[in-house]
DNA sequence: TTGACATGTGACCGTTCGTTCACTATAATG
DNA sequence: CATTATAGTGAACGAACGGTCACATGTCAA
């Protein structure tokens, strides 16, 4: 019928995959799942390999078109209030949206098995928002918000428990309020420890 | 032949299951690992599940044994130094275990398809360390080795980012090197960041 | 109107899956 | 020594798998 269905099909390719893994999906449940037939996934898809690579290459390329560059990077927050009120948007921005959430279960289970979803799981979990935090952080200390230290190593442990608290809501979406309420402590117990003097006092004087 | 079969199948089950997922484990390979035919299998066990189950049993058991009581807890280490020391030797051991690599694994592929994964998937990245070293951190700062602070939220700021290293390490090992250079580079910042000032001195003064 | 192309279908293929079972070999038991 | 339990085998089973193909339908350009 509709000329998106290749696209649907790669949709509910993620669906399936991020729930049962990429071998635990057959295709007469996924076509299924849209209302067609098994064979109709033929005429879009060669095999079931080939839906699994352009999966992987759409996830790659929408990494890279949402978090890759530095043009993406959010505005350098002004105070430490707005330090933590930028990683709960964040945070909430990440655990909530439908896609992105897939995507790393799908990386969670098949890290193992291919190596580009191994080098984009890294880059999910670990280098990319550890990177991006330590242009924020740099910037930060030039601006007196934070203490002198090294940018990269505050990222790191800025964004590790971050993240840890995000596979959780992953792992067990019923903790999702408690982790948010984590983040949102440990952020504020990381300013407090690396924040600067001046402006922890500022932040009282409110 | 021998009467370990049982145990042989499950080592290989565990081996077969944290490399390809347990849909993505046939019982022809995992029998002919051990020299088997698959249907000598079922002199053992009912069915491929029950494997899955008495895996998982036998993980749970485990880490209750080693790493699920309180009599366990390594000792209170007495000085800064003897933090970051005690912090590498469990991270060399635990990332070059083989099982407790395979086990880790293993969760991370199954953690959203089996409940009982899921919550020993929470225990080994998250709750367990958190909790032994808040009784660290804990006793440390009654000691006065670490500065007064919520002794949970140290304990998480501080095992976190070593979880998410020895994530590192499982996804890609050929980085351990670097992995482990990190662990013990945060591992001192950490100690910098928050252990006591008289402290801090007596480290220098060596 | 006709032909070409894209999309979807149902029947079918060969393979692999988990599982069963009659049977054999071995070792222990009385 | 006969017996019984245990461990392993090879052939076979039905079901489910990924994949193919002749065919039906709808769309659109010539």
């Amino acid at each position: 019928m509709a000329k998106d269905t290749k696209e649907r099909i790669l949709a509910a390719a993620l669906e399936m995959f991020s729930r049962y893994g990429y071998a635990g999906t057959n295709i007469r449940a996924l076509t299924a799942s849209l209302g067609l037939v098994k064979s109709s996934m033929y005429r879009h898809f060669e095999s079931k390999e080939e839906i699994w690579n352009a999966l992987l290459d759409e996830m790659i390329a929408y990494y890279a078109a949402h978090f890759g560059s530095p043009e993406h990077l959010p505005p350098v927050p002004e105070s430490l209030d707005e330090l933590v009120g930028m990683t709960m948007r964040m945070v909430e921005f990440t655990v909530h949206d439908d896609r992105i959430v897939k995507t790393r279960k799908l990386l969670q289970i098949e890290q193992f098995r291919d190596d580009r979803a191994r080098a984009l799981a890294t880059k999910h979990f670990l280098t990319g928002l550890t990177e991006m935090f330590t242009r924020i952080f740099a910037a930060m200390m030039d601006a007196e918000l934070l203490c002198r230290d090294d940018p990269a190593m505050l990222a790191f442990a800025y964004t590790a428990p971050i993240s840890e608290l995000i596979h959780l809501c992953d792992r067990e979406p019923e903790k999702t309020p408690e982790a948010m309420a984590r983040v949102e402590a440990f952020s504020r117990h990381f300013v407090k420890t690396y924040g600067t003097k001046k402006e922890q006092g500022r932040r009282e004087a409110r």
